[in-house]
RNA sequence: GGAGAGUUGCCCGAGCGGCCAAAGGGAGCAGACUGUAAAUCUGCCGGCUAAUGCCUACGGAGGUUCGAAUCCUCCACUCUCCA
C-alpha cells in the first residue's frame, strides 16, 4: 500500500509539495522519475543515481515482460533486488506502447496484441494481465494499461480511447489488492477539455492511489498542454499524488507543478544526453557544435554536479564526437542533476513561498493557458 | 633491368564515351528527439545564386570526338611481382 500527504501549497498556484510513502520508501513531491524502461537508466548505475539524488526510478513493464519475462524477475526476488535498487519503482503499463509501436499491433476493446519488435512474436496485453505483471514485479506503484493517442487527434477518436481507458481502469481497480504497492488509473482526452475533465471525474469515482496524466507532449501546442492538464487536474481529487507521464522539458515541469502535478518522467534527459544535448541554467546546449571545439567551461557554471565539476565542453564535444561512450554517460549524469536540481528547487520554492518567482522565469510566464 | 597495376572531391572509394559536380563510406556542419524498438534519426557537404543557371573540377600536358573522369600519346609519381 502506499499514502500520499500534501505538505505546503503554494498560495498563487496549483503547486504543492508532499510525501509519497511507498514499500521502499518515502518520496519527496514534485519529483522527477528517471526512466529505465528495460531495467536499467542507460549508462549510469544504481549507486551514481543515489548519489545524483534520485527518488524513485520508472521502468517498463511491458518491456521487462517481454525481457527477461515477469516470472524471472520474480524468481530472482523482485524488479528491486533484480535491479540492485532498493528506492521506489513505478512502472508504466505498456499505454505509451499503444502509441509508440502504432504500426506493430493491434488494439480492441479488450486488449492490445503487439507483435513484439524484438522477436516478431505475438504478445496480448490485457489489464488485467498487466496488473498481475506489475504484481510479479513487485514495483511500488502499478500503472493501468490505457490508450495512449497522438496529437492531432479527432475527438472521436480521443473520446475512444478515454472509453477503452476507462473500462480498461475499471477492470484493473478490483486486482489492485495483488499489488505490494499502489495503482494509478491513467487521464486521456487528448487536447478535449470536456473529454479531460470528464475522464478524471470517471476515473476518480474508482478511487485509486494516485492519477496518471497521459497522452501529454505528443505533438500538441503548449497552450493545449496545459489547458488540457487544467481540465484533468481539476476533477481529480486533491489528495491523491498526479502524475504527468512523459513530461517534458525544465520549464514544463516548473508549469506542470504549477497545476499541480507532483510526479513526472521523461526521456528527454537521458535521451538528449546521449544524442549531445545538455540542459543547462542558460538553455540547451548541443555539446558538439563547433564553437565548443575549445571551450574550457563546463557545460553550465551554475552546476554543481560531478560532470560540470570537473569535465569541460570541449572535453565532452570531444567524448562525443568520437562517440566514447563516456561521453553520453557525463551527459546523463549532468543532464539528470539539471533535473533532479530544478525539482529540489521547485520543492524549496513551495516550501518558502518563491514559486511564484521561480514560475515567472519560464517561458509561460505564469499564464494558466494559451497559445504557448 | 623486366612484367604488371594504379593516380577521382578534406580522406577512403565506385565509375570505365553523354543520364557525372561524379555512387557509397568516413570526416565536417546543422536540425530533430517529451509514460525509450533511439548513445538514434534527418538534412547539408567544390564555388557563386532566392531559383533557372554559370564557373572550376577526376595526377600534368597534348590529342580523338558533336561530347571525355571514362579512348589515344607523352610526362610525373605510387605500388606489386620477377631478376
Amino acid at each position: 500500500m502506499i499514502a500520499f500527504g500534501v505538505e505546503h501549497k503554494d498560495a498563487g498556484s496549483g503547486a504543492r509539495t508532499g510525501q509519497l510513502q511507498t514499500p521502499h520508501g518515502c518520496v519527496q513531491t514534485p519529483a522527477f522519475m528517471p526512466v529505465g524502461t528495460y531495467g536499467a537508466v542507460k549508462g549510469i548505475a544504481g549507486e551514481q543515481l543515489e548519489r545524483l539524488g534520485v527518488q524513485i526510478l520508472l521502468t517498463n513493464a511491458y518491456h521487462l515482460w517481454e525481457r527477461p519475462g515477469a516470472e524471472i524477475i520474480r524468481e530472482v526476488g523482485g524488479i528491486h533486488r533484480f535491479m540492485g535498487w532498493t528506492a521506489p519503482i513505478l512502472t508504466d503499463s505498456g499505454g505509451y506502447q499503444v502509441m509508440s509501436l502504432a504500426d506493430r499491433r493491434s488494439i480492441d476493446d479488450d486488449g492490445v496484441t503487439f507483435r513484439s519488435p524484438l522477436d516478431g512474436q505475438y504478445r496480448r496485453l490485457t489489464p488485467e494481465l498487466v496488473v498481475e505483471i506489475q504484481a510479479m514485479l513487485g514495483v511500488d506503484v502499478a500503472m493501468v494499461l490505457d490508450e495512449c493517442i497522438a496529437s492531432p487527434a479527432e475527438y472521436e477518436d480521443a473520446a475512444r480511447a478515454v472509453r477503452r481507458s476507462q473500462t480498461w481502469a475499471e477492470r484493473s481497480r478490483p486486482l489492485a489488492g495483488k499489488l505490494a504497492g499502489g495503482l494509478f488509473g491513467i487521464v486521456q482526452g487528448s487536447v478535449y477539455p470536456k473529454l479531460r475533465e470528464a475522464h478524471a471525474r470517471q476515473l476518480a469515482a474508482l478511487e485509486f492511489d494516485g492519477y496518471g496524466i497521459g497522452g501529454l507532449a505528443v505533438g500538441e501546442s503548449k497552450g493545449q498542454t496545459w489547458t488540457a492538464l487544467s481540465a484533468a487536474t481539476g476533477a481529480l481529487p486533491t489528495d491523491r499524488p498526479r502524475y504527468v507521464m512523459g513530461m517534458g522539458t525544465p520549464d514544463d515541469l516548473i508549469e506542470a507543478v504549477a497545476h499541480g502535478v507532483d510526479l513526472f518522467d521523461c526521456v528527454m534527459p537521458t535521451r538528449h544526453a546521449r544524442n549531445g544535448v545538455a540542459f543547462t541554467s542558460e538553455g540547451t546546449v548541443t555539446v558538439r557544435h563547433a564553437r565548443h571545439a575549445s571551450d574550457d567551461r563546463p557545460l553550465d557554471p551554475n552546476c554543481e554536479c560531478p560532470t560540470c565539476e570537473r569535465y569541460s565542453r570541449a572535453y565532452l564535444r570531444h567524448l562525443k564526437l568520437r562517440r566514447e561512450m563516456l561521453g553520453g554517460v557525463l551527459m546523463t549524469i549532468h543532464n539528470l542533476w539539471h533535473y533532479l536540481d530544478t525539482m529540489r528547487r521547485i520543492r524549496h520554492a513551495i516550501g518558502s513561498g518563491a514559486f511564484a518567482e521561480m514560475r515567472a522565469a519560464t517561458p509561460y510566464r505564469g499564464r494558466s493557458s494559451g497559445n504557448g
